[in-house]
RNA sequence: GGUCCGGUAGCUCAGUUGGAUAGAGCAACAGCCUUCUAAGCUGUGGGUCAUUGGUUCGAAUCCAAUCCGGAUCACCA
């Protein structure tokens, strides 16, 4: 039970021993002391000054008696200051907190719920490689499901395959025309790139094509429907869904180029699924439902034949679900995959990590699931994220203005090589290390770049701070990491030295501010589940390591005062360096044991 | 136009179930390495929390209106 818990439930007893009152949750107000007030947590007091019919000075001060009193190992001091009971938590207290569980590698995970969280993140189109807004989407759903699991949750990772549709066609085209044979092994181009390549090729030609019959007179937008190339396009798409042998194999060599390439970049920033759903296999599935829907007249039919779902009542649209021409749309696959998960997997949620601007698709989405009664459809969440921008405004593939995943990737590589260099610690590392510690704290920065802000906001993603190594990043925390290991590897024996309950200690303020905040860890990982938010602990962790590295400067762990300083010290070195550890775990950013 | 989201320091962001004098990083300036890693530490300056009104003991936080920015409203995916 952690030390707020703990007030809480105190506090609560204590209310209604000395006054009756069941103050249950939001009652009663707990928040951390401010550091210009003497205390660790503070009870506000003005929400009970009605009920109580006292003033706050009054409630402070015999609520503030009544806790040292009843509980004399628990809390040491109060003081009140108008409206607020500043407690002071009992030096003890903190001192056994980290007695018991400097050791404690798996500290702050949780126990089995016995539930299950299915999330579906990354996503990518098989005809172009993965760009900087994927990489956000990467990033942040390995993350939220990584912190469901720190939070006892069986996770299921899951993937959508876009492996389908008229932007592959595109791809395959050109090719057909273009590529003369070449392959990725050919050219020695990873494959995402190399099917990528082709893709901007199409789009290239076809505007070729499309301004020389704009020039004999064609009007616009007649011209790009019928230009021979996406007329052709288009026929490839019919000749795919007929099974036509020669493209179906084309389609499938492409592809297999393109998923090589993915799996290298997936290994890379360390993305992994438990299942992968295809499109080409799930885009019939909720035909039948469209029928079902009818029969329910949860769906309508219009004259044409077309059949709509009504959502103005909430506040939508109508929506359509099924073409004139019996074909399905987009969503209406989606319901059908939506079915399908909830057979196979049984999730108590099941949530999708996918850019706010389908915000609206959602909603009809999870509405229609619901009206038709499929089974945990209230337990659809979308976890919408904002779109990641450059200084020179929104990425457009057309105009070239995109970030390329590898690129960047490569780049953050070379900037943290780079900077190690310039430190020059790096002496004895292998050729292989040296690798690695340039990988960990590249992409980690990467990583903790994009984490470190608020998911549903969109963020400014500027190419120099990204690879700044000072401050807020992830170098800064590996960096903290490093220094602890450096001094938990010369002090190995002393670390475990047992030190009893009934030792004096008199903490230092920078001594208690890291206790108190590795203490705060397992109510951090429950905060960012229940906001789906990794960035509550980039925050966090960057705090930790902000405050050892102020507690680093001002003490010495191998020169301290006294034999039981340096116990305590190596001990409080060894959960801050779990700590940041299992943190940095649940962002998927790695940290060093040198650098 | 309808709906939704956002506006906090020069820049990027925290802080929003209403709580004390609104915090970090970057950038600027001034200090700190004979002692565990200076990728660090300490300090200084920097604010009409978009605007206006309201709710109350108390508002960056809640409500309303306005201004500005973005997303979306396809028989596209």
């Amino acid at each position: 039970m952690t030390v707020i818990d703990q007030i809480e439930s105190i506090a609560q007893q204590a209310l209604k021993n000395l006054y009756s009152l069941d103050a249950v949750g939001k009652n009663i107000l707990i928040n951390e002391t401010k550091p210009e007030f003497e205390g660790d947590y503070t009870i506000v007091l003005f929400s009970l000054v009605k009920p109580l019919k006292r003033s706050p000075e009054i409630i402070g001060k015999e609520l503030g008696d009544f806790l040292i009193n009843g509980h004399p190992q628990f809390f040491s001091s109060y003081n009140v200051i108008k409206g607020f009971l500043n407690l002071v938590v009992a030096e003890k207290v903190w001192t056994n907190f980290l007695f018991q569980n400097f050791n404690n590698e798996n500290f702050g995970n949780k126990e089995k719920t016995g539930r299950k969280v299915m999330v579906e993140y990354s996503s990518p189109n098989t005809n172009k490689p993965l760009h900087l807004g994927h990489l956000r989407n990467n990033f942040l759903g390995w993350s939220v499901a990584e912190i469901y699991k720190a939070n006892g949750f069986d996770i299921v990772k899951t993937c959508i395959a876009n492996d389908r549709g008229i932007h592959i066609c595109k791809s395959m085209i050109a090719w057909q025309l273009f590529a003369k044979g070449a392959s990725p092994q050919s050219t020695g181009i990873k494959g995402d790139h190399f099917v990528g390549d082709y893709y901007v090729l199409f789009g290239n030609e076809l505007k070729k094509q499309v301004d020389e019959m704009v020039a004999n007179g064609v009007n616009k937008e007649q011209a790009e429907k019928e230009a021979p190339l996406m007329k052709a396009a288009q026929q490839m798409l019919i000749d795919w869904e007929a099974g036509k042998p020669d493209v179906l194999e084309l389609w499938k060599t492409m592809n297999s180029w393109v998923y090589a390439g993915f799996d290298e970049t997936y290994k890379r920033i360390g993305t992994d699924f438990d299942k992968i759903y295809y499109e080409s296999n799930t885009y019939l599935l909720g035909k039948d439902l469209v029928e079902y829907g009818l029969k329910k007249n949860v769906f309508f039919q219009k004259d044409d034949g077309s059949v709509w779902i009504d959502l103005t009542k909430e506040g939508l649209d109508e929506k359509i679900v099924r073409r004139k021409d019996g074909t399905a749309v987009y969503i209406t696959q989606d319901i059908g995959l939506a079915q399908q998960k909830y057979e196979q997997y049984k999730c108590d949620l099941s949530i999708y990590v996918v850019g706010d601007e389908q915000n609206y698709h959602f909603k009809v989405l999870k509405l229609i699931c619901e009206k038709l009664q499929i089974p945990s459809a209230e337990n659809i969440f979308h976890l919408s994220y904002g779109m990641v921008e450059l200084p020179s405004g929104r990425m457009k593939t057309r105009e070239g203005s995109v970030v390329d995943a590898d690129d960047l990737l490569d780049e953050m590589h070379n900037e943290a090589e780079k900077k190690t260099k310039e430190q020059g610690k790096t002496e004895g590392f292998s050729n292989d290390e040296l690798n690695e510690l340039y990988e960990t704290i590249g992409v980690g920065g990467l990583k903790f770049f994009l984490l470190r802000v608020d998911p549903k906001k969109r963020m400014l993603f500027n190419p120099e701070e990204s690879i700044d190594l000072h401050g807020y990043t992830a170098t800064f925390i590996q960096y903290a990491y490093a220094r602890l290991k450096s001094i938990l590897r010369k002090e190995a024996a002393n670390v475990t030295r047992s030190m009893t309950d009934d030792t004096e200690n008199t903490l230092f303020p920078l001594e208690k501010m890291l206790i108190t905040i590795a203490e705060k860890y397992p109510v951090i990982i429950n905060q960012a589940c229940e906001e789906m938010n990794p960035s509550v602990i980039a925050n966090y962790i960057y705090n930790l390591a902000k405050t050892f590295n102020s507690f680093y400067a001002e003490h010495s762990v191998a020169n301290a005062e006294s034999q039981e300083k340096k116990t305590l010290r190596l001990q409080l070195c060894n959960l801050t360096a779990i700590t940041i550890r299992n943190a940095m775990t649940l962002l998927g950013i790695k940290v060093p044991e040198r650098m």
